[in-house]
DNA sequence: TTTTATTGATTGAGCAGTCAATTAAAAATA
DNA sequence: TATTTTTAATTGACTGCTCAATCAATAAAA
């Protein structure tokens, strides 16, 4: 039953199936025939969208980048002061799009993965140049010098805090992630004060 | 060439090994070849000692887990005030034992495992149970109410800070990370004497 | 008739786990 | 002490399974 234009339908779903299967299996336990399944095809037309499975994944890894950077953009355009453009970005990280259980740990397995392979470490490395370019840029203003570790902080906690979203033992929600990255910037912003 | 009184040492050979191997592969591409070549033994060797593959990985979890507790605990006796506490425990997580890439990374892997893997999940609850309780328990009389949130927000950012630091892109270093989460208890410890 | 979507069957590699055989130390026996 | 026996360490060869990747065949739309 084909119809034709599906290529960029399957594509889609595929990789939507990826996160999903990514989450229940992790990301080397997962299979071409789990995320093939998923997505209600033949393993063989996963292979035909893609080419391989490194593909696939690497595919799935941009989808994740693209739609936070897709979040955060939405949420920095109607920031005005350097104070909200941060709480901006801080909402982005927790916003309930890219905090679902299985988008998290996706986004983690990706983390893992760029510790021994040198393609997705590429990607990662200018995400995360990125995000702390943003909020030092943002920080310097508030806290001056101080604002450089203050952004490495803040992205490593929001890194945290998702490591143990994901830990379903921990069930801790994204208000109280929240909760906790405002009260440490803002302990921070009130020391800078001084 | 058989010497009698193997059986420990090899077990502890391979448990190292498995160590550094899942730094190098991952935890899910690491193979028993890998760690017995590692270990300068067979693979048939490490399945004499280990039974399978899980009993091997779940043997190195609850090594690194034994590492930790042993570090922090030393560090912990000739702290005498809550403020020294916390700063055992913050030290004891990011001393060089416990801060080499290969000992970072395996615990990070075994973090992702355990999204999917219930036994692995029972095991790293207990150690973030322990760690935040601790660490609550310092807090208190320091910061009374909020104790609660910091010490989640604190073993938030040491797991962000450690995952920062096994991504060889960003090369981090642990004294800097201590700084961070110091300036990062500072800040609340300051908010909170107001 | 051409092009695109889709799959079932197949291949080949890699790997966990098994087993029987080998070696040498230690213990038991003469 | 000399010997035989037992026990532990160790491995190479083998088995069976899973999975990524390929391909030829089919079906429908254009």
């Amino acid at each position: 039953m084909p119809k034709r234009g599906m290529q960029p339908i399957r594509r889609q779903e595929l990789v939507i199936a990826a996160v999903e299967a990514i989450h229940e299996r992790g990301l080397n336990g997962v299979t071409m025939g789990d995320i093939a399944k998923r997505a209600g095809v033949s393993p063989a037309l996963a292979h035909h969208y893609f080419g391989s499975k490194d593909e696939l994944l690497s595919a799935t890894m941009r989808h994740l980048l693209g739609e936070f950077a897709f979040a955060a953009r939405r949420r920095l355009v109607d920031a005005k002061d350097p104070r909200a453009r941060v709480d901006a970005i801080l909402e982005a990280c927790f916003a309930p799009e890219q905090f679902s259980p299985a988008v998290t740990s996706a986004w983690l397995a990706f983390y893992m993965q760029s510790i021994h392979d040198k393609a997705a470490a590429r990607l990662l490395a200018i995400y995360l140049k990125r995000l702390e370019a943003n909020l030092r840029h943002d920080l310097r203003p508030l806290v001056g010098d101080g604002a450089s570790a203050l952004a490495r902080g803040i992205a490593a906690m929001i890194d945290g805090l998702w490591l143990h979203a994901a830990l379903p033992t921990l069930h801790r929600s994204p208000g109280e992630a929240l909760g906790i990255l405002r009260d440490y910037v803002d302990g921070r912003l009130a020391v800078a004060r001084t």
